[in-house]
Order: C-alpha cells, then sequence, then structure tokens
DNA sequence: CTATTATCGTTGACTAGTCAACCATTTATT
DNA sequence: AATAAATGGTTGACTAGTCAACGATAATAG
C-alpha cells in the first residue's frame, strides 16, 4: 500500500443533500474519466454523447438544456468531440446562426461502451440499495433538482 | 427578460443518480458563490471554514478526508483562507510536517451568515419534499456516497 | 542504528464548469 | 422598412477539483 488514502468514510454529521451531491458528483467524474482514457477523451463529454445519440440533430442551446450545462462548456466540450472525430456537425439551413449536430460512426460505436461504463458504475453507487430504494432516491433527487430551476 | 436561459427543466429520461448528484451539485455550487460574494471568498471554501469551526486544531489531511476532498485542494483553499484572515494554523508540537488549523476571530465570526445561507439553500433545494422525504433522501444519499468510498 | 516505507504538505499541469462580454443573425415592435 | 430585442455560438477569465511528482519529516523493519 503506497497510497496515501484511508478509507473514505462519510461522516453523517457533515452530511447536508447538496454536500453528498457533491461527492458523489466528484466521485463520479473520476470513475468516468479513469474508464475514458482508452478513448481519447475525458469522462465529461459522454453526457454530450448520449444525449446526442438518441436525438441527432439538435443545435448546442438545445443540449445544454437538456444536460444542464453553460453553453461555454457545450461549445468547449464539442469543438473537443468535433476535433476528435465523434461528432460532426452542419449549418441548419432554417437559422444560419445554430449548427445541427451529429454523431460520427466513430461516435455511434462507442455509444454501447459507454453504456457499460455507467451501468458498471450505477451498480457500484447502487450495490446498498435494494431496486425500490434506488427508484425513490432517483425520484426524490429528481424533484430536487428540478426544484432548483426556477432559481 | 433579457436573459438566455429557458426553464430548465430536467428530462427523467436522462437521470440516472450520478447526473442528477452533478446538476445538484453545481447549482448549489452556483447559488453559493453568489451569496458568498460579500465576504471576498468563493463558495467552495465553506466546508473547510465549517468543519474547522466544529474541529480545531485539525491538519490538512484531515480536513481533506473529512471532505472527501483531495489534499492539493485542502492546500490551496487554506491558502486562500489564511491569506485573506479567516483561518489561521501553527507547526504541530508533536510533528513537524504538520500544521494545526484554527479559525480566527473573523473566520468564527462569519459561521453564523454561512449557516444561514446554507439553510436557505436547503430550503430550496427541499422545498418540494416533506420533512420525511427529506430525511429519506439524506439517508440514501449518504448510503450510496459510502458505498463509492471502497473505490 | 540504518534503510525502507509511509505521511504531511506543496506545486504543476490538467479537466469540468461558470459568468460575462461579444458578434452575427433572427424575431418582434412600431 | 427600421429599430429593438432575443438567440446561437465563441472566447476570456475565473473557481473547483483531480492526479502525479516532489521534499521533508516520521515511523517501521532488518
Amino acid at each position: 500500500m503506497t497510497k496515501d488514502n484511508h478509507s473514505p468514510m462519510i461522516k453523517p454529521s457533515s452530511s447536508p443533500i447538496s454536500r453528498l451531491a457533491g461527492i458523489i458528483s466528484r466521485r463520479t467524474g473520476a470513475y468516468v474519466n479513469q474508464a475514458f482514457k482508452q478513448y481519447d477523451l475525458g469522462g465529461g463529454t459522454y453526457p454530450f454523447l448520449l444525449a446526442l445519440h438518441h436525438n441527432e440533430g439538435m443545435n448546442q442551446n438545445q443540449l445544454s438544456h437538456e444536460l444542464s450545462v453553460d453553453k461555454a462548456m457545450t461549445a468547449r466540450t464539442l469543438q473537443k468531440l468535433i476535433s476528435t472525430g465523434y461528432v460532426y456537425r452542419i449549418e441548419d439551413p432554417d437559422d444560419s446562426r445554430a449548427f445541427k449536430l451529429y454523431l460520427t460512426d466513430k461516435g455511434k460505436s462507442i455509444v454501447p461502451e459507454l453504456l457499460k461504463i455507467l451501468v458498471d458504475w450505477n451498480k457500484i453507487l447502487t450495490q446498498t440499495l435494494s431496486p425500490e430504494e434506488t427508484q425513490i432516491l432517483a425520484a426524490l433527487l429528481l424533484r430536487v433538482a428540478d426544484s432548483t430551476g426556477s432559481c
């Protein structure tokens, strides 16, 4: 054991919902990032790839909403995805400001692998939860996330 | 309405636990960051201040564990907190590598205000949840966060 | 008692994400 | 038709966070 990490048991005392959400989010990032090293892209790109997968032709603003991410992030992530050949875009014939976004064949080909990584991670996340608990958690989280939308 | 934002309603289709956690975490950051502008520090510093508040004298590694944050982050956040006068540190007499960390009077004085900000935010987060649901959510999240600790 | 290994903290280089300002184009107002 | 306002996308500057490498000191093993 050459690592510096102790077991990162989380103290219940310091556990408001937002802090736990942060911890889960960061650990997800670490895991996904690790798993994505084999493709030449960071873990932050997968939501974009998946969103495009079942909604091809959307533009960057729609994508930003779908993912609840700033459009600046979308612009930069897309630059990377385009330059690495996973996505291409064409000018929207109905609006010359906008672009329609599509997965390339390369992009399509990795979708199943991305999904597998996410399913694996989800199993880790929910390993101590029953299916019903998992469902309850997801539903409650969704309500919480939605209730921050108005401001 | 000069703003670019549509109401960011979250699609249930795209809502695994980790993604919702990310959304909540980011919106928390935005809110807290906003609320903290009046003090000369970013929203990312409050967990450190609160952890020190009810556990003075801890060192940076302990703090990192407590908060589930990389020690590099801790080092840099502490630099800022020390240079802005919210925290000070003294060499640990039992271990000359380590420092014991303490809130200054300035640091102590803002703790109640920080807590108020967090309570307010928590109200927003849980506004659509009953107290029981809130408790269930926190408990489930804690279990999920813990189950990512082993790897 | 010396050599190895672990620990505390710092730094550099990187990813993810935000906000604000901007340009160009589109839509709405009058 | 002309002006005003909204929208799509880009960029710059910033915060939060990670990982890897390092120098010191401390603890452990031979």
